[in-house]
DNA sequence: TTTTATTTTTAGCCTTACCTAAATCTTGAA
DNA sequence: TTCAAGATTTAGGTAAGGCTAAAAATAAAA
């Protein structure tokens, strides 16, 4: 059964907002997430219930089927995959790639998808840090920490951020605190909860609570 | 000024069809080539006369303009930079690609070509031997002859094929008359315009009139 | 030159994916 | 427990890109 790139989109949000069939979502936040209005949501609940990739029951709310997280995960590999093309064969930086990836994850081609995974070496995770699921939809995540969470003296390596906007993105280049860096604790102020921290063993960073909490580290 | 996809199918249409702005193209040619219908036709012809990229006086028939030229080449050079990406990056075979490249081609991002075509080192030629225009839209093209407009004893490279069906392409394929393979006529029949070649220096492969009408090779 | 055949265009309809405005359901507060 | 606020859905409309059937223009043939 064959997916419009809206419903591909729609069905990709639902299955974020719900992270991954776990939360409830509303025609509400979807419409917020997509940039829609709520008619334009309930109206394409009601083609994805009929397509089955959603359970839906009108007025009462949705549940993603597993015939929908298959669809989902596979967009979201496909996105993924076509991120790390950009960035690690065409040298985009990373907060240049979303808009492109957005359009890149529609093109439909099985053989497409199977040979760019082989062509970038089976990566199992994008370049901000989130995981691949593979051809199966299958996802090793690995146990990550919001960095705010960290106490002096640990350690670990940035490996996810949560907020992806371009102005979030470019912030972190600047400063150097890109995924892969090995992170160490300094300092944590009590007051505000800022945090001194060395990257890569050489550059100390001072880092405001609201910037800490969108960066996710894997703990070491 | 930004087209939707299915105008950039018409125009790519017609631009091929009138050979680059040189034929005349009537509505039923465009019909059959895009698989619509005439009437679907008359209506894109007024939008796009609408959006300056044709000059259309109903009835009369149509004039690719300038800016029509430019948008017409810019698709047909992503179509074609996708389609080498395909062959020597992802070992596509060359009778793949054009599904895939015609989805490909429809991206937005002159960032994603210009970094394309530096990471494939600039093609000048895609895998069916059809040349790349630059981003300024001009063609080197090579003067190039019909494999059964050549003698006995000439030699040459074979560069393009007129009939890109899949059945044609695989044909070639399993007799090993690839692009770029280097090719002398060995004999010639009077009779029926069949021909007998010797492929790479080593293979000795008999060709009829009608399959060497779609092979264009670079004299040498 | 008239008539017939062919090509092209218009008219009217369909689907997708959006919208606004109005109706309807659910829920939380009195 | 009733009722207003808030969320959700329906009703009806738009634009793109198709379609068929009918009308109009051009081309060809008698």
């Amino acid at each position: 059964m064959e997916l419009t790139t809206a419903e591909e989109n729609y069905l990709k949000a639902i299955y974020h907002l719900s992270d991954g069939g776990k939360k409830s979502v509303s025609t509400n936040d979807i419409a917020a997430e997509m940039n829609t209005k709520a008619a334009s949501v309930s109206d394409m609940l009601r083609k994805l219930g009929e397509k089955e990739v959603i359970e839906y029951r009108k007025y009462y709310g949705l549940q993603i089927t597993e015939s929908g997280k298959r669809h989902a995960l596979q967009t979201i590999r496909k996105h993924r995959l076509w991120e790390v093309f950009l960035v690690e064969k065409l040298n985009f930086a990373w907060d240049e790639v979303h808009e492109v990836a957005e359009q890149l994850e529609h093109i439909h081609s099985p053989l497409l998808i199977q040979r760019l995974d082989s062509y970038l070496n089976y990566p199992k995770f994008d370049p901000h840090g989130d995981p691949i699921p593979d051809e199966f939809g299958d996802v090793r995540s690995r146990p990550r920490v919001q960095l705010n969470e960290m106490e002096v003296d640990q350690t670990g390596q940035i490996v996810a951020v949560k907020d992806s906007s371009a102005a979030f993105l470019r912030y972190l280049d600047k400063v150097g605190a890109y995924i892969g860096a090995r992170i160490k604790i300094l300092d944590k102020v009590e007051f505000d909860g800022s945090l001194e921290i060395l990257v890569d063993q050489k550059k100390t960073l001072f880092m405001s609570k609201e910037v800490a909490c969108n960066i996710l580290v894997l703990q070491s």
